[in-house]
RNA sequence: GCCCGCGUGGUGUAGUGGUCUAUCAUGAAGCGUUGUCGAUGCUUCGACCCGGGUUCAAAUCCCGGCGCGGGCGCCA
């Protein structure tokens, strides 16, 4: 995968600096072109040593007075960190660096030996924030300046990261027979109710920014597609302001004919075990380059633990228990608080379903399977949330596929069923019973990367105050 | 929106009425040395969020504003 990667040569370089740190040997006494960000020099005279990056990967250049033009190697002596610079040279086994008494040589390492150089892109000084400094910056000066703390390798590494999580998600659910799709992110009308939505003109027709591809994905299902995912943008207006919401966020939705709440949870459970596994197994050099940086800050390591199968399920009526057991105040009914979920947290750490939760809590495209009561006797759901320690990343269930009932969940909630014709009239005509969930997407790199704030798990955050970047 | 805390060089900080002409780290500029590699030695540069007030005296206390962080609320 990651690693089959091809890099061929383009117009501005021969070769990657990964493919030189790693058949370095391969590769010494032939001329090589490279490409890369200046990271440090050092040397004023007659000689300069300069780190320089780039996607793949670091290597040291060599300048010498008597290898490369006078006028370039004050150029490069002079250079400012973080310029963008070309260097023609040949590979050279690098000459191993004093080490301290008693500690082991390190094994050989490569550099280039220039004999041209030449400045792509100068970098202004001083830099908004320094690249390769040890001192903290503060989230927002990061964000303010996110096309420089992405040079940061523990940052690049999460986003790495991201891009993997994406990847294996997706590997997964096409051998389940799920297929990816687009649903429109322009809507004329609320795709389910509740959240405050992103009002936008569309031509001279007012229209939403969609906050879930709720409806689309279950009309898609209900067109016979059998299995659908889509990963995709949502929008919410919601004036909340914590380390765990934005407002545009990328949700990861699943979709499944003949399904009920069960299977989806099934199908989610192995899906999280398959990228922990892949991660674990192809990307530990990732993980390795965010716990350097986080033990520089002093903070624990992070571990890849693959989840074992199945994810404990704790029914709403038995997380109510536990709540109350702890001595908190809490009645059946009440919403599972922040709060209530550290307490359950505490025996379940890691990643739990909560299932069955009253209908009366939620929306009214959820089915329910008449007769199946609570503890105090009132309708339970087939909606769930999967949860990892306190935070919650996904909500799903089945949804209900009867006309009729859909109708009157509505009524039961106090809305009109003709203000839902745009929803329910996609089930006159036939409809498989189906399932799905939504997975936040940010959120789960949270858990994998040990982020705090849903901001360092996504590139360019628009949270309440933030729209630039 | 509420409660609590914070706002000091480019970056991250120390400093809670007066030797603050403001600490340290990182950085930037210059010079020197050097197959260096967390380069190094010397020299230099750079800051108290904004507005008002109290006081002989404010980075420090008070009021307002703006911004940030934490907790909460709101939230499929």
């Amino acid at each position: 995968m990651a690693r089959d990667t091809v890099w061929h040569p383009t117009a501005f370089r021969t070769h990657t600096l990964g493919q030189i740190q790693h058949n370095g040997s391969e590769l010494v006494g032939s001329e090589v072109t490279i490409c890369g960000y200046m990271e440090a020099n050092r040397g004023k005279g007659k000689i300069c040593f300069m780190d320089i990056r780039d996607g793949t990967g670091r290597i040291q250049v060599f300048l010498k007075q008597d290898s490369v033009s006078d006028e370039d190697l004050g150029r490069a002596q002079n250079l400012s960190r973080e310029s963008t610079v070309q260097i023609v040279g040949e590979v050279a086994q690098k000459r191993p660096p004093k080490v301290a008494e008693g500690e082991a040589q390190p094994p050989p390492s490569y550099e280039v030996v220039a004999s041209k150089f030449t400045v792509l892109a100068q970098a202004d000084t001083p830099l908004p924030l320094g690249v390769t400094d040890t001192v903290s910056i503060g989230l927002d000066t990061r964000l303010d300046n996110r096309f420089l703390d992405l040079r940061r390798a523990h940052v690049n590494a999460m986003f790495t990261l991201r891009a993997r999580v994406l990847q294996y998600g997706r590997e997964h659910l096409i051998t389940e027979g799920f297929k990816e799709i687009n649903s429109p992110k322009i809507i004329a009308s609320a795709s389910e109710g509740g959240t405050n939505l992103f009002p936008m003109m569309y031509f001279d027709t007012p229209a939403f920014l969609s906050q879930s591809p709720q409806l689309y994905k279950q009309l898609t299902v209900l067109g016979g597609m059998e299995r659908v995912f889509e990963i995709g943008p949502a929008f919410r207006a919601e004036k909340h302001d914590t380390y765990r919401h934005l407002n545009e966020f990328i949700s990861f939705d699943i979709e499944g004919a003949w399904m009920n709440d069960d299977d989806v949870m099934c199908v989610q459970e192995r899906m999280i075990h398959h990228i922990w596994k892949m991660v674990a197994e192809n990307d530990q050099d990732q993980i390795d380059i965010i716990n350097e940086f986080r033990e520089s800050q002093g903070d624990e390591p992070i571990t890849v633990e693959v989840p074992s199968l199945p994810f404990p399920r704790i029914e709403y009526c038995d997380a109510i228990r536990m709540v109350q057991e702890a001595g908190v105040e809490i009645t059946w009914g009440d919403d599972i608080e922040s709060s209530h979920c550290d307490i359950i947290a505490a025996k379940y750490p890691g990643f739990h379903f909560l299932p069955r939760w009253p209908m009366s809590m939620k929306p009214f495209y959820i089915h329910h399977v008449p007769g199946e009561m609570g503890s105090t006797g009132e309708q339970l759901s087939r909606g769930f949330d999967l949860n990892y320690g306190r935070d919650e990343m996904t909500s799903g269930g089945q949804r209900e596929h009867n006309v009729d009932v859909l109708e009157q969940n509505l009524r039961n909630m106090d809305l009109d069923p003709s203000d839902f014709t745009f929803y329910t009239d996609g089930f006159r005509y036939g409809a498989p019973p189906h399932a799905g969930w939504g997975l936040g997407v940010a959120r789960l790199l949270m858990v994998l990367t040990g982020s705090r704030n849903v901001r360092e798990t996504v590139l360019f955050p628009r949270d309440r105050s933030r729209v630039t970047p």
